[in-house]
DNA sequence: TGTTGCAATGTTATAACATAACATATATTA
DNA sequence: TAATATATGTTATGTTATAACATTGCAACA
């Protein structure tokens, strides 16, 4: 067993509060949307779309085509429960969805691992930046890569 | 004229700038080199690789490849010349090669104009950061996306 | 003065990533 | 039940990037 599988409790547990969240708020979380979350986020990895398309492809032995996950990917992002990681074509889960606008990430080019992270004064300090230039922000993309501990020490 | 074309005598310095750069530390500035980074500069906003691509169909009047472009973004990324955007897949020449490692970008969605941007509490809050966490940095990736005063204005 | 080695470029083909456009299905409700 | 809206299916294609191998040009040096 891979350190970064998610126990199943996990799992059931971040899917499950998506699926509140969907509820509260009135959003179709369809079974696309669900299985795709679902592989996102069980592999705890940096996943790509078509990694996802051959996911579902295997699981329901039916043909599926690349709109299919790149809607659910859309609206997955577009409320806060999936990340793009724009310096490697990837999407994470994301663990504390709604509870934040802007994280950063550390990726670790050799094994994969990431990590998502929030930092309130790192984005103060972006926040104030883009003020001082007169910059409205509409999104941010913050991304670190490098190795993590483990894999520096091999 | 636009707001943004550099004017001539700022596009010849700093072609010249990394003229000097490469014959100090013995890298070959060729032609195509030459000619990419003079594209990317002279545009003066973020501009992708297949644009720069037509260009040089356009100038030359010879079939010319993605090969050939993409090595030249290489060369000139790995040398400091060019910096890649990650989240928009486009390219933009950067102004203080070698007087930094780390730098961050304001791109306006609207205008797609860009400031390039160095502040040293940043990027000391992101190493702090990534020290803490144990990890090794080798590249950051910062883009601001939103939009510039103009755009908001108007 | 070959010929060897190397860096850069040319060329063909294809891989990898993403979306347009239109058809169909499903659910809700006026 | 017709109208509307939302989601999905399907085909095709657009966009971004690289693999693989051939060729060129030039410098070192035997």
């Amino acid at each position: 067993m891979n350190k970064n599988s998610k126990s199943a409790s996990e799992l059931k547990a971040s899917i499950s509060r998506v699926d509140e969240i969907c509820k509260s708020n009135n959003l179709g979380f369809t079974d696309i949307r669900k299985q795709v979350f679902e592989i996102i986020v069980k592999k705890n990895k940096p996943i790509k779309a078509y990694e996802i398309l051959d996911e579902i492809r295997n699981i329901s032995g039916k043909p599926s085509h690349p709109p299919t996950v790149y809607r659910a990917i859309d609206f997955l992002i577009e409320n806060g429960f999936v990340h793009k990681l724009n310096s490697i074509n990837s999407f994470v889960g994301c663990f504390h969805p709604k509870a934040h606008e802007e994280c950063y990430f550390l990726i670790c080019k050799k094994c994969n691992l990431y990590q998502e992270c929030c930092d309130d004064s790192l984005k103060d300090r972006i926040s104030k930046t883009a003020e001082h230039k007169n910059f409205l922000i509409s999104n941010t993309t913050l991304e670190i890569e490098g190795h993590c501990l483990d894999c520096s020490q091999k």
